[in-house]
DNA sequence: CGTCTTTGACCAGCGC
DNA sequence: GCGCTGGTCAAAGACG
């Protein structure tokens, strides 16, 4: 109880301030930001924050110094450098070192005393040492990086081939795009997904999917009421074609859920999109209950989050997400969503993902994996992340709480933590499209295993990395948005409508027969697997410069 | 007055 | 069929 209703609560009041600061990109509502700063700073929790907006990143630079951040910041610039031209970032690093040496103080101290020359003197020894070191790390990311996208384009290659095998053979079922969705077989929007079980029946039954599916309101009640909701799950009759055939084409079956892990104490991350809560429930075992928000970043966005905390540890904000978003993303947000898309696609698949990640991809701006990758040689961090396809979604699980054990200190710079032996092909995910289609033989996954070297680097990176509260911030939006993705589907328009509660009605999204979602659905779904990988390739640095910028 | 949160009610899926 | 649970709706209230 006590984090529940006043969470939300308490918010109010005290974000305001902070809002604002953060707020600069949304401009729909002031408050719809749920964040509040919350407390000062703490190293291993996040703070409600803003990374999106520019002037927040910045801010944020600023205010981390307060207290632990540093050794976040540290870690982060030196990861940042690596193909940054540091500037904003290299404040981070070096808050500490930064405030002596820069500019003025360096110099007036200089005239004052001998001993701020000193002092100024020491820390500029460390700075161009920091430097060296940093260029040492830019030289190894590149070797790294490009010895991976060598692997990477075999891989990719490999991956093709089966693909191709797999599609000839099995052919049917997989996801791809039917040009017309035949009789409610093909499920198009696995957005959503839920609304899709359930109609499911009704579509198979029913027949047709869309527009005839209002009509026949298998929903009955609902549809009614909530022309928003209705059309969005059973598939509006609107306008199944919206360019969107791509979705179409993806048929995710089920939809995916990417959940983070993260310490905060703040009641919600803040992930770059604006949520609207629309129900809390106690969850069973947890005495903490389970928020739901919904996306109204553009009308009808189907993408939803659940925000609940860790029974076990309530430091733990457990934020789930599932859905596509159905508008554009900002840039930053886009720009994570990339990089952390990957790595959903990369869980997703296996190499029997690689199928996989070809439907997610097929019908959005990327055409197929390879080339994402190049484009989004984002940078090098490791993360840990868990698949499992036990749970009726399968569910991508990043745990960020690794305990800050790392002593922060040298962890990222010094070591290139067994980056070394990347695993993993690295998808370039695109957020749009993932469509999280579940492979049809999710056991085939062979991705990655990790051994125990791995194992431990990654948690040492992770450690690392997630030390910064805007890390782990940044990856949550970046998630919100891989889930979603479409950020070219055409932007809703919203009508004037607000985008409260049912009015979603003038938005027919674009939905999909909940039919064939069903059916694989059960083909599917039992069984059960856990893969750990460890990427190299990923997101930090490239996060860590957006945001600045 | 419009928007957003709160919260009880409702619904569907699932296990017994 | 019944009860439980997760998820969502929507009326009512709060807020600016
Ligand atoms: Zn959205």
């Amino acid at each position: 109880m006590d984090l529940v209703p006043k969470q939300e609560q308490h918010k109010e009041g005290e974000e305001k301030e902070e809002e604002k600061e953060g707020m600069i990109l949304a401009e729909h509502s002031n408050r719809a930001n749920f964040g509040h700063g919350g407390g000062g700073g703490r190293m291993s929790e996040i703070k409600e924050v803003d990374f999106f907006s520019t002037g927040g990143a910045r801010r944020r630079n600023g205010d981390d110094d307060d207290g632990d951040g540093e050794t976040g910041n540290r870690e982060a610039g030196a990861l940042g450098r690596g193909n940054t031209t540091v500037n904003t970032a290299l404040d981070l690093l070096t808050t500490a070192a930064a405030t002596p040496v820069n500019g003025g103080e360096g110099t007036a101290a200089a005239r004052a005393a001998s001993d701020h020359n000193k002092e100024a003197a020491t820390v500029e020894g460390e700075l161009r040492q920091a430097g060296e070191e940093n260029r040492r790390l830019r030289r190894m990311l590149d070797d790294l990086t490009r010895s991976y996208s060598a692997l990477y384009h075999q891989l990719i290659q490999a991956q093709q081939q089966q693909q191709h095998q797999q599609q000839a053979s099995g052919a049917a079922n997989s996801m791809l795009p039917a040009a017309t969705v035949p009789a409610g077989l093909q499920f198009v929007d696995p957005r959503m997904a839920p609304a899709m079980r359930a109609a499911a029946p009704a579509a198979l039954d029913g027949g047709d999917r869309g527009d005839s599916d209002g009509g026949s309101g298998s929903a009955g009640e609902a549809d009614h009421q909530n022309s928003g909701r209705s059309s969005a799950q059973q598939e509006g009759s609107g306008t199944p074609e919206r360019d969107e055939n791509a979705e179409r084409a993806e048929a995710p079956l089920r939809r995916v859920r990417v959940s983070v892990r993260a310490r905060s104490e703040a009641p919600m991350i803040s992930d770059g999109c604006q949520w609207r809560k629309y129900g809390q429930k106690m969850a069973k075992g947890n005495p903490c209950p389970r928020a739901y928000y919904r996306c109204t970043m553009a009308t009808g966005c189907p993408v939803r989050k659940q925000v609940q905390r860790c029974a076990e540890d309530k430091a733990v904000l457990i934020t789930t997400y599932e859905g596509t978003h159905n508008h554009q993303l900002p840039p930053a947000a886009a720009a994570m969503a990339k990089t952390t898309s990957a790595a959903a696609a990369m869980l997703l698949s296996g190499p029997a993902a690689s199928r996989d990640a070809g439907a997610l991809f097929a019908g959005h701006h990327v055409a197929a994996p390879a080339p994402l990758f190049q484009s989004y040689p984002y940078a090098s961090a490791a993360m840990g992340a868990t698949l499992s396809a036990s749970a009726p979604f399968p569910t991508i699980t990043l745990d960020l709480t690794h305990p800050p054990q790392a002593p922060g200190a040298g962890l990222l710079p010094h070591r290139p933590p067994a980056l070394a032996a990347m695993p993993f092909p690295m998808y370039g995910g695109f957020p749009a499209a993932h469509r999280p289609a579940v492979p049809p033989q999710p056991t085939t996954v062979s991705l990655g295993m990790v051994d125990s070297r791995n194992r431990s680097a990654l948690e040492t990176m992770t450690a690392a990395i997630t030390s910064d509260p805007n890390f782990t911030t940044a990856l949550a939006a970046a998630l919100s948005t891989i889930i979603g993705g479409g950020a070219e589907a055409a932007p809703r328009s919203g009508a004037g409508a607000n985008g409260d509660g049912n009015s979603g009605s003038g938005g027919t999204e674009p939905t999909a027969t909940a039919a064939a979602a069903g059916a694989l659905d059960k083909g599917v779904n039992n069984t059960e697997h856990t893969l750990t990988f460890f990427s190299r390739e990923f997101l930090a640095q490239s996060w860590w410069k957006d945001w600045k910028q």
